[in-house]
DNA sequence: TCGATTTACGCTCGACGTAACTATG
DNA sequence: CATAGTTACGTCGAGCGTAAATCGA
C-alpha cells in the first residue's frame, strides 16, 4: 500500500468517476484504474461498484476509507509541518517579445494557477534576449512571434 | 513520501543503526541508507546523525519521528483490519529423502520463524518423487544428497 | 585497520502511458 | 453510440543490488 494509492482512492471517489479524478490527479484513466485495482487486491477486498455511471463505494469501501482517512490526515499534518517550507521559491519565467497576446496569455495563466507555490515573471525582452534567457535557464518557455 | 520509508526509519532508529536495520528490513545496507537520505531530502531536514558508532536523532528527527510514528500506527490499525486474513493459507514445503539433517534443517527453520504465518510442510520422498514436487510447484524447496 | 556510512553504477520491476476492447443506458 | 469502465502491452524511472570509497576511533 501506497500513500499515493490512498490519494488516488480519496480522489476517485471526492469526485464519483475514475475518470474525473484521473483529470484532477493529472494521470490517464487506465493507470488510475489500475492503481485501485492494485489496493483493491493488495487488501482482499472490493472497495468500488463499477458502472457505466461512475464508481460508487461498498460497504468495505466505506469502512476502508474511514481508516485511510485517518492516514491521509496524519500524512497531511506532517508535511504541513516539515515539506512546504521550500517550495515557495520554486519560480516560472516566460521571455517574451512585447505583445499583447503574450500578455493576455501570462494573466489567464496566473488566474488558472492561483496559488501561491510559485513565483512568475514575464520578461518582456528583444528577441535575442529570449534565446539566451532559455539558453541559461532564466527562464523555462519563450514565445516568439514571427510577422509575415 | 512512501510509507516504506517511514517503516525504515523506524527500524534504523529502533536499531540505532543503517546497518542492523538492514539485516532486519532484509535489504542491504546501502540501499537502506539511500532511502533515508531520499526521505530527508524530500523533507528538507537531518532526521539522523551519522557517525561510526551508528545513528542518532537529530532535534528534527525526533519531531518528524512523532508525526510518522501516528502514520504508521493508523498504517497498522488499517492493515490489521483488512490485508492478514488469508496470508494464513501460505504454505512453504520441502521434498527431501529421508536424512536426519535434513529433518534438523526442517525444525531449525520452525524455530526461527515461529509465525503461524506459514504452513510449513516436510515431505520425504524418494529421489525422483523429488523433481516432480518441485516441478508441479507442490513444494518449494528439494534437497537431494549425493553420497560419494 | 576495523566498523560504520556513503558514493558509483547497473539491473529489474513497477508505475504510468497509449491503443484497443467491453459493457450498459 | 456515447460514456463509463477494463485489458494488453510498451517504456522509463525508482528501488534495490554489488563493488569500491570514505571516514573516524
Amino acid at each position: 500500500m501506497r500513500i499515493k494509492q490512498l490519494e488516488y482512492l480519496e480522489a476517485v471517489i471526492e469526485t464519483g468517476s475514475i475518470n474525473e479524478a484521473a483529470k484532477r490527479l493529472y494521470l490517464t484513466q487506465p493507470s488510475l484504474s489500475s492503481a485501485i485495482k492494485d489496493l483493491e487486491k493488495e487488501m482482499g477486498i472490493t472497495i468500488l461498484q463499477r458502472s457505466n455511471a461512475g464508481v460508487r463505494l461498498t460497504a468495505d469501501g466505506r469502512e476502508f476509507m474511514n481508516y485511510a482517512k485517518q492516514i491521509l490526515d496524519q500524512v497531511h499534518l506532517l508535511d504541513d509541518r516539515f515539506k512546504k517550507q521550500q517550495p515557495l521559491h520554486q519560480s516560472f519565467a516566460v521571455s517574451a517579445q512585447h505583445y499583447a497576446f503574450v500578455v493576455n496569455a501570462f494573466v489567464e495563466l496566473l488566474k488558472k494557477i492561483n496559488a501561491p507555490t510559485y513565483k512568475f515573471t514575464l520578461r518582456e525582452t528583444e528577441t535575442e534576449n529570449i534565446f539566451n534567457d532559455l539558453r541559461t535557464f532564466k527562464s523555462e518557455l519563450g514565445v516568439l512571434y514571427i510577422n509575415n
